[in-house]
RNA sequence: GGGGCGGUAGCUCAGCCGGUUAGAGCAGGGGACUCAUAAUCCCUUGGUCGUGGGUUCGAGUCCCACCCGCCCUACCA
């Protein structure tokens, strides 16, 4: 529903994920948004474009120095030993091809954000005023008055977390006019229909903007872990007026015009939909007191739910990545979560639901069917695949079909975002091919003196339906597709993987006879049984 | 308290502007086949569509109320 490909030829695909807060190590949630956009930009560079992919780290704030001194290191220290040793590793385990990663704390963003937020208080943006608020001390952290509950008197309210009885602290801070804004980010979610996905996100935004904004504090006084206000070193910036700037420090505002032009705009902001408003709000109120293009689409998805319970921060963490990958590998997580769980809603995993699907979809249906090929084009043709001499209706029907699928994919992951459709008809295609062989029965024609002709041109058949799902699948599952791509023997005449076009994918007959077929390693092994998560 | 989203077969989900006997995948049951990772292919058993009202010739589909779950409410994808 949301083709929104209106960039030109000379703009990058710029895709980012959300500036991760490196106050712990990296959980199931930030590896689900990350895949995701490691497969929607793997897929756009199959399409041949210019595509440039960040992620990074957010390590300023509150949070960050209360952790970093429980653990009797400094900030700095803290954060440069997670980035090191956990969140960095992890992306590559995960084979996440970003092309940059920015650190907030770097000098290349914090200079630039400096200047960001000069160039804010010149224009007048940004104004010297109190905050008077109800502040919780178990929250440490002022509270709104709506969001607070009667306590036992008329003028006692009680802090909604902790149900407590507030105080009411007064603190000098600077002020972002963000009540300004309202009226122009209305008319720009108005102009721009598809700016926040899905449908959903968008409603809690328009609801929330026609409500009046109210100015954004954006520094803090009480505590020095953050940029310095360059007019007032009191003060240290807001963290999310730091980190949102990110995606464009990265891009080189400020330090590289040519690359900033090529990049910016952003195609896609990926976040969760727990900060949606900071980037569907804020950021875009942000960018136009400077004066800079908004970014094309914010696309929020939903939370991941531990069989069928909210996978609560305890229990998020209690399951890491690597306890996943390391009993169903790399490929089948970065698999299954993008296949199961609708992007942008809610979705409940399980163990139990990777397992049947691994072994349903990606052993029985998928690795099968490549196993079942190169062991008949070994049995039959020695590793040489055949030429296809007798292609008739039922190999036109698969060539039509995968004309079909290669076309839905492409909507679905290059455009919509919908991960878990566009892989379905992959699939749908995978089955078809399936049905194809059960219905040509290969095997028994092999038997028949004069069926070298149709045998031959079956095996090419399903052996070059095989080469397009390795060419579909690469931005999904690159190890798998890899094997496949080296057990067809497509590489010395068709060239690498990487560079094989979505454009042509479903051209029929690319891959030429005579390429050396050789069974490789299983693609997708049994599962051993696992006694207990 | 305010705002947003969801509650459909055992499980995970489709069901757009209301219209014939509510769909898919997986699991379960039966059959076919043997090239293949005991895989594949075909057929098939499952549902008072959260609850209670209402609008309508007709409602998972619209309205109201309620119950349950989740998110936001200015530092967790």
């Amino acid at each position: 529903m949301a083709a929104l490909e209106d960039h030109t030829s000379t703009d990058a695909y710029y895709v980012t994920t959300p500036i991760y807060y490196v106050n712990d190590r990296p959980h199931l949630g930030h590896a689900y948004t990350t895949v995701a956009g490691d497969v929607l930009t793997r897929w756009h560079r199959q399409r041949g474009e210019d595509v440039w992919y960040l992620t990074g780290t957010d390590e300023h704030g509150q949070k960050i120095l209360r952790t970093a001194e429980a653990n009797g290191v400094t900030p700095q220290q803290w954060c440069d030993k997670l980035v090191e040793e956990a969140w960095k590793p992890l992306w590559e385990h995960l084979r996440i091809a970003n092309d940059d990663f920015i650190r907030t704390t770097q000098a290349r963003h914090t200079d630039r954000v400096q200047e960001f937020v000069q160039d804010l208080y010149d224009k007048g943006e940004i104004y010297q005023g109190s905050y008077t608020g109800p502040y919780c001390v178990g929250c440490e952290e002022y509270k709104l008055p709506g969001e607070l509950l009667p306590g036992a008197t008329e003028d006692e309210k009680l802090c909604p977390v902790h149900k407590r009885p507030v105080e009411w602290l007064e603190e000098e801070n600077y002020f972002f006019r963000l009540s300004a804004y309202g009226p122009k980010l209305l008319e720009f979610y108005a102009a721009n229909p598809d700016f926040i996905q899905p449908a959903s996100a968008r409603n809690e935004v328009l609801r929330f903007v026609e409500q009046d904004l109210k100015d954004l504090s954006i520094s803090r006084s009480t505590f020095d872990w953050g940029v310095p206000l360059p007019w007032d070193d009191k003060h240290v910036l807001y963290v999310w007026v730091d980190a949102l700037q990110n995606y464009i420090t990265a891009a080189g505002y400020g330090s590289d015009p040519e690359r900033f032009a090529r990049l910016w705009p952003a195609s896609v902001h990926l976040v969760g939909k727990d900060i949606l408003r900071f980037h569907a709000v804020i950021w875009p109120a942000m960018l136009m007191a400077a004066g800079l293009p908004l970014p094309r689409r914010v696309v929020a998805n939903g939370w991941l739910m531990v069989g069928g319970e909210k996978m609560s921060k305890s229990n998020l963490t209690g399951i890491a990545p690597t306890d996943l990958t390391s009993h169903f590998g790399v490929d089948a997580y970065r698999y299954y979560f993008l296949r199961a769980i609708p992007f942008g809603t809610d979705g409940s995993f399980s163990w139990e639901d990777f397992t049947a699907r691994y072994t349903s979809e990606l052993a029985n249906d998928f690795g099968n069917l490549a196993s079942r090929v190169a062991a008949m084009v070994g049995k039959y043709f020695d590793g040489a695949l055949p030429a296809a001499t007798d292609h008739g209706p039922a190999e036109q029907a698969v060539a039509d079909a995968l004309v079909r699928a290669a076309a839905e994919a492409d909507r679905k992951i290059g455009e919509e975002l919908d991960f878990a459709g566009g892989i379905a008809a992959v699939f749908e295609f995978v089955k078809l091919v399936n049905g194809y062989l059960t219905e040509q029965e290969p095997w028994k024609v092999a038997k028949s003196p004069d069926g070298r002709d149709r045998l031959a041109t079956v095996l090419y058949t399903a052996a070059e339906a095989l080469r397009a799902t390795a060419v579909l699948l690469n931005p999904l599952m690159p190890d798998s597709a890899a094997k496949l791509w080296a057990s067809l023997g497509a590489e010395p005449a068709l060239g690498a993987l990487a560079e094989q076009r979505i454009a042509t994918v479903a051209d029929w007959g690319r891959l030429p006879a005579g390429a050396t077929v050789t069974k490789g390693e299983i693609l997708f092994p049994r599962l051993e049984e696992k006694a207990a998560v």
